[in-house]
DNA sequence: AAGTGGTCTAGACCACCGC
DNA sequence: CGGTGGTCTAGACCACTTC
């Protein structure tokens, strides 16, 4: 048996523990992924391809491809091939992802206000939370989904320019700004707080909502690489949005 | 080759497509974990007597314990043996589950102030949620949970007697609603919806907050084997709680 | 030393797909 | 038909824990 990149685990240099094979398929895969050698609904190499660029045995790349399958990476069909999978709708977590196809799913016309983009200097929580200096210039975009005509969804959001330098060149009542991040600089983490708090009145008139009403203020943070992407602040009327999940025991969430 | 209870996949037989052997024993051991006959802490067989037991390889085996490991229904340790896992803190997703030892962890007192446990006829929202004819007898139980003494939780929650015939016979001031029934009625469905609500004034007096401030609304309801088990309102002033979660896309999430 | 799980191999058979 | 993935086997070596 040869062993090309690999360190044998049968090698009987007292090497350091040197990560499990299938480990290692894992990682050159996922990295390939992550930094875009290898884009969404590209083919993979086959199990036998791999099985001689690493010489190592087939079992042992089933298994990596397994498990990347399992965590949503890529996509295999048998008697087909393997695929990069298209990019997570947000994290597994709260399903707040699309919300302009979870609106049209509905059967219900969705629409975008874009009621603002821009560069601006970081104030101090958007420095803290994207880990840039303050004053430190940032994008910033602020827009009102809107679900037949209703405002359902006030978003701010701030980018980073560093992970994202081509953001303002976007046209928002197009694409989402959240749909442009996550095909253009996909995120390895995710972080979501949910809040329910009243708006200000200028929020209220924006949200075309009473004042007194309460919200829900769904806070998310991206990282990509570890290093923070985006920071984005939704509030929702709390009459007209709620956040749902339902889960099965025997593994997979079922979103509804 | 000798094949047990499973039908082997190498038969000439022109059969149904038959589960495959690792699934078929992940379904063996998730039933006597499901039905109570292994309990949490139990030792399983190890992965030789399983051998012998399915008269299958042992790396088919591997993989069928690799998968349970993965879903946390069981753990194993190396040199020890496997071992049915821990009830999960409720679902993998809103990690609201213990609130008490959440409370602790954070090495603040926890205390509990049970309003009133007792049998009532169901309301109509109740039976709808559980399953139950309208005006069916349940259980119901309401509590005020206290971090240092301030109330961060109104819990409102009915239990279906059917699923969990013990529930009155229990003392909430030292066991938790939640907790005993995570330990007596596993369920394998989790719902939960989040909404912003502003708390009745009742309710505003029980958590002693202001009733024009806003508070998160988790509602949850639960199963067994396909039938409701419990649903509870749980209601947070926003001032003193929130829901936070994080993930990384490398499989696990991280709660902080 | 005996038992456990963790990993790996070099084959194998199968169902399926696309040509 | 050849290629793909899906599954399975009967061995193996290892590090580890427990006795």
């Amino acid at each position: 048996m040869s062993v090309a990149t690999a360190s044998s685990a049968k090698a009987a240099q007292p090497e350091p523990p040197a990560l499990a094979l299938y480990q290692q398929v894992k990682d050159h895969i996922a990295r390939k992924i992550q930094d875009g050698s290898w884009k969404a609904g590209d083919r993979l190499p086959s199990e036998n391809e791999l099985v001689l660029q690493f010489g190592i045995s087939r079992m042992t790349v089933n298994r990596a491809l397994r498990e990347l399958v399992e965590q949503g990476r890529i996509v295999r069909v048998a008697g087909v091939g393997s695929f990069v999978a298209e990019a997570k709708p947000q994290s597994t977590l709260l399903q707040i992802a699309h919300l302009a196809s979870e609106i049209r799913q509905r059967g219900h016309d969705y629409a975008c206000r874009v009621l603002g983009v821009g560069r601006v200097a970081a104030p101090m929580d958007v420095a803290a939370a994207l880990d840039l200096r303050l004053g430190e210039s940032v994008f910033h975009a602020m827009c009102v989904h809107l679900e037949n005509g209703v405002p359902v969804q006030l978003e701010d959001r701030y980018v980073s320019p560093r992970m994202a330098p081509g953001f303002l060149q976007q046209d928002f009542t197009q694409v989402q700004p959240s749909e442009y991040l996550v095909r253009n600089v996909p995120f390895d983490q995710a972080e979501h707080v949910v809040d329910a708090v009243l708006p200000t009145a200028e929020q209220g008139r924006l949200l075309e909502m009473d004042a007194t009403q309460p919200c829900l203020l769904l806070t998310r943070r991206t990282w990509s690489q570890g290093t923070p992407v985006t920071m984005v602040r939704c509030l929702h009327p709390a009459s007209r949005y709620r956040l749902g999940s339902r889960f099965r025991a025997d593994g997979n969430p079922v979103f509804g």
